[in-house]
RNA sequence: GGUCCCGUAGCUCAGUUGGAUAGAGCACAGGUUUCCUAAACCUGGGGCCAUAGGUUCGAAUCCUAUCGGGAUCACCA
């Protein structure tokens, strides 16, 4: 709505001065209240470009301007030219009104053509179970494809993993050892780079209460079933570890399916054919130095195995190829090297690589007391996001995951994270929620119902105008935190939001007021409520009704 | 050594397409309940925005260098 009232006027006012410059208004909520509710360095823009004080320019546009009276109060100068302007406490009360016409749906916007997005995260190979990193790859990645849906995309969350390979094999042999040392041979060699974690042990035990010593022979065919074995295991747990999360993606892509419908080798030809790729001492190289990059690099091995650069251009290609516009990636600061090649590698295939957005997130670690605890790999004693949800529960993993920026490491404290306080930040917007459930129940017993006309204009407490100041900000807090690919924009927003709501029930009594007042006070708290539970459900935590 | 991320209050972090007096939570000190959930609200102290230069009307923000922490740099994924 503040294209129409604000934006409007500035244009026509600039045109009226002749002012040709081609530039985009900007708008911004000053930190400062004395500053009015919204402000523009529009002259100090222009300064420059016209060579004229800001000041005199600022003046000129408030001489020129023809605003809405009834919704804006006072447009004037401030600074250095600053212009201010000032919304009539009637500009509130409409705006709240149309926002209560969007009831639950309120947050979500239309798109009229629908655009397909692909957020692929998680990604695990088989291996082993998730890790404090994994889930905060998987809260940010499933946060992301909320906001993309509330923004009106069309989202498809995928799963790429490989159960083929090294890692696989690797993976049978630890097993197998630990099979061998429960059942025959406590002394068995544990092989050099095996997988330490005790996980492995209680497959082994578990493998051995099924087969017995039927696959006690070190064979090609035993390590086989004992691989798919394990394979099946690791994949029941990490989906069950997102399960707990209320985390559910939609496709699970294989990497070995690049291979068997030949992807690859169409990818290989099409470089080749356009001279992007190169045999080399008996390996194939892509020529990354004519897509302006340093180094060519491997992308067939000379045994004839592909390098990892391969399959994840040729997976890309494949994402493309299935009809989504946009392509997120959600991944580890470990795998940034990678991220120059693949686009590279799209773009060459004639793809935009614009429409590919690689969000990458720092590193996760645990403290607590100010004491880092180690989950160190050799020892095998990894903390794993399912020891941490049996502590604190989904909506705190959730919540902490995301509460800071991605491309900051994010300390996980265990001992916030256990308080069942005040001092957990989660707590504030689910009590703020479960507060206005209340308000609810009680108006039920005193038997106001919320319908009928409400008169907007009778919300001008100050309490009031800061909450709806903060309401009308969830559409535009949903589409900066998609934009950046930062949910942690979201999860301020809410804080501030429960914040207002604190506030206003502390200074304004709702269901006490006279039965106009709080039929509209009442409209605002619904508003509100449902503000507060959306953005908890894009953020995937709960919104309890009591608390 | 090259590349990327980070360095802001005692702690954890926002703010970084250049804008007005640098913010929040926690911690610390004090206050608020005959009243819809006090898991709330209010008040207060607390800063060389790592350091040094530069760009300009204006720099936490942009550029250069340096220091400190992390990641990464294979015919590993």
């Amino acid at each position: 709505m503040y294209n129409d009232i604000i934006k409007l006027p500035f244009q026509k006012s600039l045109s009226k001065l002749n002012i040709n410059e081609i530039i985009d208004i900007n708008f911004e909520f000053p930190k400062n209240p004395e500053h009015g509710d919204l402000s523009t360095n529009i002259a100090m823009q222009l300064a420059g470009k016209l060579k004229k004080q800001p000041r005199q320019i600022a003046q000129d546009i408030i001489d020129t301007i023809e605003p809405d009276k009834e919704l804006i109060d006072k447009i004037d100068i401030a600074g250095g030219g600053f212009i201010n302007i000032k919304f009539t406490k009637k500009f509130y009360s409409l705006a709240l009104k149309n926002i209560y016409k969007f009831g639950d749906e309120f947050g979500k916007s239309k798109r009229e053509n629908e655009l397909k997005v692909n957020v692929e995260y998680v990604s695990v190979n088989p291996t082993g179970l998730l890790h404090l990193g994994h889930g905060r790859n998987a809260c940010i990645g499933d946060t992301l494809a909320n906001l993309y849906e509330w923004m009106g995309y069309k989202v498809t969350r995928e799963y790429y993993f490989n159960n083929a390979g090294n890692q696989m094999n690797n993976l049978a042999k630890s097993i197998y050892a630990r099979y061998r040392q429960q059942l025959d041979n406590p002394d068995y060699p544990f092989p050099e780079n095996g997988y330490h974690g005790d996980y492995i042990k209680e497959i082994a035990s578990e493998l051995i209460i099924e087969q017995k010593e039927n696959l006690i022979l070190e064979n090609e065919e035993n390590l086989t079933s004992i691989r798919k074995y394990g394979e099946k295991w690791c994949f029941a747990k990490i989906k069950n570890t997102l399960e707990r999360m209320s985390i559910h993606q939609d496709l699970y892509y294989n990497e070995d399916s690049l291979y068997s419908d030949g992807k690859i080798n169409e990818v290989i030809d099409f470089f080749k054919k356009n001279k992007l790729a190169y045999e080399k001492d008996g390996a194939l190289w892509l020529s990354l130095s004519k897509m302006g990059l340093e180094d060519d690099r491997v992308i067939v091995k000379s045994t004839g195995e592909p390098t990892y650069r391969l399959p994840d251009i040729a997976y890309h290609r494949e994402k493309f190829l299935r009809g989504y516009d946009i392509l997120i990636d959600i991944f580890g600061s470990d795998h940034i090297a990678t991220v120059p090649d693949v686009l590279a590698g799209v773009k060459a295939l004639g793809f935009n690589p614009d429409m590919v957005k690689v969000y990458i997130h720092q590193f996760v670690t645990l403290t607590e007391n100010g004491e880092q605890i180690k989950m160190s790999k050799r020892t095998g004693k990894n903390y794993t996001l399912d020891d941490l949800l049996d502590e604190v529960g989904p909506d705190v993993v959730r919540f902490f995951l995301i509460m800071r920026g991605i491309s900051t490491h994010l300390e996980f404290d265990l001992g916030l994270a256990r308080e069942q306080s005040e001092k957990n930040p989660v707590f504030y917007l689910q009590y703020a929620h479960a507060r206005l459930c209340s308000i609810f129940d009680n108006a039920e017993l005193k038997g106001i119902k919320l319908s009928g006309k409400i008169d907007f204009n009778l919300l001008e407490h100050e309490t009031e105008i800061r909450l709806i100041k903060q309401i009308m900000n969830f559409p535009g807090s949903i589409e900066t935190a998609c934009n950046k690919g930062e949910p942690q924009i979201l999860a301020d927003y809410l804080r501030e939001l429960a914040s207002a709501f604190h506030v206003f029930y502390h200074e304004c009594r709702i269901l006490d007021a006279e039965a106009d007042l709080c039929s509209a006070r009442l409209a605002l708290a619904k508003v509100t409520q449902i503000a507060i539970k959306n953005g908890l459900t894009i953020l995937g935590i709960t919104a309890p009704a009591r608390m």
